[in-house]
RNA sequence: ACCCGGUUAGGAAAAUUGGUAAAUCCGACUGCCUUAGAAGCAGUAUUCUCUCGGUUCGAGUCCGAGACCGGGUACCA
């Protein structure tokens, strides 16, 4: 009797084997093809729990099946290290950031990352929050400073009074901050550093056609954030003031002589300019209060619009009408000029706002070019132009380019084009971060610190108050330094960059871990650039994988790498959910939602190898997946029944390190299909079957998990179902109540050992990637092993034979009119006159025709006749 | 509000190009067992693919309308 399949006593001693055999090294320049599989690297934040591991099961067996595929496999690990939770159990817990950091690090690592049984070569391993890393981040933001992409101006921050500290978004919480509920959170402007990242807006925007292997919803998604709009600019002349213009932005040119009136964001700087004396109390006011309401009031829905006239008139260039100037919260500054033309007619805003001041509404467009009266809603649509002098009849989108020729012509405005995205604010008044490698100095004002005096490195002697301002600047000894340029007393910059910029180039660390002279050799990223295949969460479909776009391209254009795009391929699982007791729904799995499973408990009780399966089983990768305890012990159930089979051909002496069964079957594998019986001819397609099936559903264009694992049970239950059979020849039927066993296998012709030790090679194989720790044992176990320090994830996927993939005879069916009537069993590739002659003398096709004549014969080749009549 | 995506047995899902709907797992049920099982073996059942209409010899699959569910964006001019 075999033993017991035991997780515990094989995972551990494999993870611990693997790791010294090295086999999941990485090879710069080897000469088989390259595959760079990556995973989205975690934020050290201490627990990984089952939801978590979805991912990492998924990169996992895509890198172990393309290294059996023969690729030279690239799978490292790593962390994104710094962030604002370390800081926080710091001013809670009194631990420094970089100790909890570490052993928050070591925990997910070893107890956590390792016994998933993950192909990692730990070699590789990158920790943003060391100097080695950090080191090249201030490198490479100097490089990006030399190539004017980095700059400094004034911008807004969420400010706690209370705290005298600026607050990061997520610290705020519905307008307060997270730490005094009770304190209004205030935008205050501060000086803050940024990167270009719209220098590269168009080929952000045309670049995402490249990447075909993307999810088309990640490419929208980026496509919408970056947010192209095609428009002009128009300039209103101040009625009482003509040497001040008001240029708005607007898509719409086709509609500006339906203008009633203009309307300016409270931050403008031309509503104090234009605003008159009576009107000043009501604009201040109004200015004042949307100064304190936009984060709380961004929640809310719909808002009511709101607005105060300034007093003062612009005139329209097109029509030399007067209409008035506005000050209104739904403009925003940030975006376009800050001034906006009003058209109630043709905009659905502008029909709120003008229904609710009475501000005229002139339609200048409809469908038929006809006024339609009394409008009851704003007209968006496309149309023909009226109220619109020499521009009437025309149809509105030729109007759009005729108009904006006209303004150019006039000067009085020109075609623009517009984006959404901005540049990226990667000033953070925090510790916990990658300091800003530049100098303030008094004479020379910004100063870079020269490459050769980096790193700029954190002082570990910081209290954490989180209050105060920035940490960095209580740090006198680390805060006054000299300027690199003129050798004066000069202090450094106390933001650090945001942790973004951390993870925008991780990726190429991992080419080049141990450089120490450069972020990364241009050779060896040249080499294993671009990722094959990413893999993460669709969290960070826009920003992450938009700042690494950002800097891929920028690093390409500072000469030290060669691909235009990451991220060749990408894969965005879906999230684990599970009952909540605390909202009696089913949520994501997460902490805060009590919902949460731990690795740990799991592995010991029923293994690694039964959680990776399930979370791989119960849905694809994209999907939702519900984690179910009773499912994952499904997965633990059939692990056991291949087990157990296996125990029984070595009890047998069918396999086994002394069996003299054949181990290996060459390239087509066993293919000897004369003289089997019924039954072991059916074993014998089903492995060809499987390994075909499984082979093209691990492959990029389906990476279908979850049908590969279904695969191989079939086939185990083909091979119990053999066994089943095996057991009744002779005994008479009421045979033993296990179809497997000695008795049943000791039964076995010679040659249908051979195709036994065929079928469970090939099982073995197709599962290691799913399975890596019980596929191992039992390779080793069944003596397929050329040595002890031979292993199954270094051996060679398994090829099929492809006519024996199928039956040679299947169900023919017989449909009349499209429904089905009747099937008979023929031979494979029967022809259409055949197939005809067969249909047509079946007995029930006979009777339900009723003797009509057919008036047309459909045939489809090895599945079904039609025949209508 | 707008833009995506989805809806298949009690639950999760399969069904590469339109061609026998329901592979596989969980759950339920039945039988077997001289180690009665969170883990064995063998077997059974459930229903016609959300609704309506269209194209077709033939539709879960393609097209149109609607219902419901999920996600993203959110005054972007």
């Amino acid at each position: 009797m075999g033993t017991q399949y035991n997780p515990q006593q094989i995972e551990e001693q494999w993870q611990a084997e693997w790791e010294e055999l090295g086999i999941y090294k990485a090879i710069d320049n080897d000469t088989r093809p390259k595959f760079y599989s990556l995973v989205m690297f975690p934020y050290p934040s201490g627990d990984l729990h089952m939801g978590h591991m979805r991912v990492y099961t998924i990169s996992d067996v895509i890198s172990r099946q393309r290294r059996m595929m023969g690729f030279n496999v690239l799978n490292p690990m790593g962390w994104d290290a710094f962030g604002l939770p370390a800081e926080n159990a710091a001013i809670k817990r009194k631990l420094h950031p970089e100790a909890w950091t570490k052993s928050n690090i070591k925990h997910m690592r070893d107890a956590q990352l390792k016994k998933l049984g993950t192909s990692y070569d730990w070699q590789r391993e990158v920790n943003t929050c060391e100097v080695d890393y950090y080191h090249w981040t201030q490198w490479i933001l100097l490089k990006f400073y030399e190539k004017g992409l980095v700059y400094r101006k004034s911008a807004p921050v969420n400010w706690c009074p209370q705290c005298e500290t600026v607050l990061a978004n997520e610290q705020v919480e519905n307008g307060a901050c997270w730490r005094h509920p009770e304190t209004q959170v205030e935008q205050k402007m501060m000086a803050q550093w940024f990167l270009k990242i719209t220098a590269y807006t168009e080929q952000l925007l045309k670049d995402l056609d490249q990447l075909k292997g993307w999810p088309e919803r990640v490419c929208l998604m980026q496509k919408n954030w970056i947010g192209k709009s095609e428009g002009a600019e128009l300039q209103f002349t101040v009625e009482s003031k003509p040497n001040i213009k008001i240029t708005v932005f607007t898509t719409r040119p086709d509609t500006v002589f339906g203008v009633s009136y203009i309307v300016l964001a409270p931050e403008n700087p031309l509503v104090a300019e234009l605003t008159t004396a009576e009107n000043k109390d009501a604009v201040e006011k109004y200015v004042a209060e949307s100064k304190l309401k936009s984060e709380l009031d961004r929640m809310t829905t719909e808002k009511d619009k709101s607005g105060v006239p300034t007093g003062s008139f612009v005139v329209n260039p097109f029509n030399g009408e007067i209409v008035p100037v506005w000050v209104a919260d739904y403009v925003l500054m940030g975006y376009g000029t800050g001034a906006v033309m009003g058209v109630p007619a043709h905009d659905d805003r502008d029909f709120a706002f003008a229904s609710k001041f009475q501000l005229p509404i002139r339609e200048v467009i409809s469908e038929s070019g006809q006024s339609t009266g009394q409008m009851k809603a704003a007209y968006t649509e496309n149309g023909i132009m009226l109220n619109s002098g020499s521009f009437n009849g025309l149809s509105n989108t030729e109007a759009k380019s005729k108009m904006t020729e006209w303004a150019a012509e006039n000067q009085s405005g020109n075609a623009r084009v517009l984006y959404r995205l901005r540049d990226w604010l990667i000033s953070r008044q925090r510790y916990w971060g990658c300091p800003i490698p530049l100098v303030h100095c008094e004479s020379c004002g910004v100063v870079p610190v020269k490459e050769s005096d980096l790193p700029v490195e954190l002082p570990l002697d910081v209290e954490f108050t989180g209050e105060g301002g920035s940490p960095l600047g209580k740090s006198q000894k680390w805060l006054h330094t000299s300027c690199p340029n003129c050798g004066k007393d000069a202090r450094r910059e106390t933001d650090t960059m945001d942790t973004f910029i951390d993870s925008s180039w991780y990726y190429l660390r991992y080419c080049d871990v141990q450089n120490k002279k450069l972020a990364f050799d241009k050779a060896k990223a040249d080499y294993w650039m671009p990722v094959d295949q990413y893999v993460g969460g669709i969290e960070h479909a826009i920003l992450h994988l938009l700042y690494s776009r950002f800097f891929t391209k920028a690093l390409r254009d500072c000469g030290l790498l060669s691909c235009d795009e990451p991220f060749s391929n990408l894969l965005s699982q879906g999230m684990v959910t599970k009952f909540s007791q605390i909202s009696g729904r089913i949520e994501k799995m997460s902490k805060s939602r009590g919902n949460v499973v731990g690795t740990t408990d799991f592995f010991t009780k029923f293994g690694a190898d039964s959680a990776r399966l399930f979370t791989l089983f119960a849905a694809p990768p994209e999907a939702e997946l519900e984690w179910s305890e009773e499912g994952a012990i499904g997965q633990f159930r059939f692990l056991g029944r291949i087990w157990r089979y296996i125990q029984d051909l070595i009890d047998a002496g069918i396999l086994g390190k002394e069996s003299s069964t054949k181990k290996d079957f060459g390239e087509k594998g066993y293919d000897k299909s004369e003289g089997l019986s019924a039954q072991a001819k059916l074993l014998l397609q089903s492995c060809h079957k499987t390994i075909k099936a499984v082979s093209d559903d691990l492959s990029p264009e389906r990476y279908a998990f979850n049908t590969a694992i279904a695969r191989c049970m079939e086939l185990v239950n083909q091979l119990y179902a053999f066994a089943a059979a095996k057991a009744q020849e002779g005994s008479n039927g009421n045979g033993s109540s296990e179809a497997t066993g000695n008795s049943a296998m000791s039964k076995c012709s010679p040659q249908e050992r051979e195709l036994l030790a065929f079928a469970a090679r090939s099982l073995l194989l197709v599962m290691a990637p799913m399975a890596p720790h019980l596929s191992e044992e039992l390779w080793h176990q069944c003596g397929f092993a050329a040595s002890a320090k031979d292993s199954i994830h270094v051996t060679k996927w398994p090829s099929y034979t492809a006519s024996l993939t199928e039956a040679d005879e299947f169900e023919l069916v017989f449909q009349i009119n499209g429904k089905n009537v009747s099937k008979a069993m023929v031979k494979r590739g029967i022809s259409e006159q055949e197939a005809r002659e067969v249909a047509l003398s079946d007995d029930k096709v006979i009777k339900k025709m009723d003797g009509k004549d057919p008036r047309k014969v459909i045939f489809v080749k090895d599945r079904l006749v039609n025949i209508v009549v």
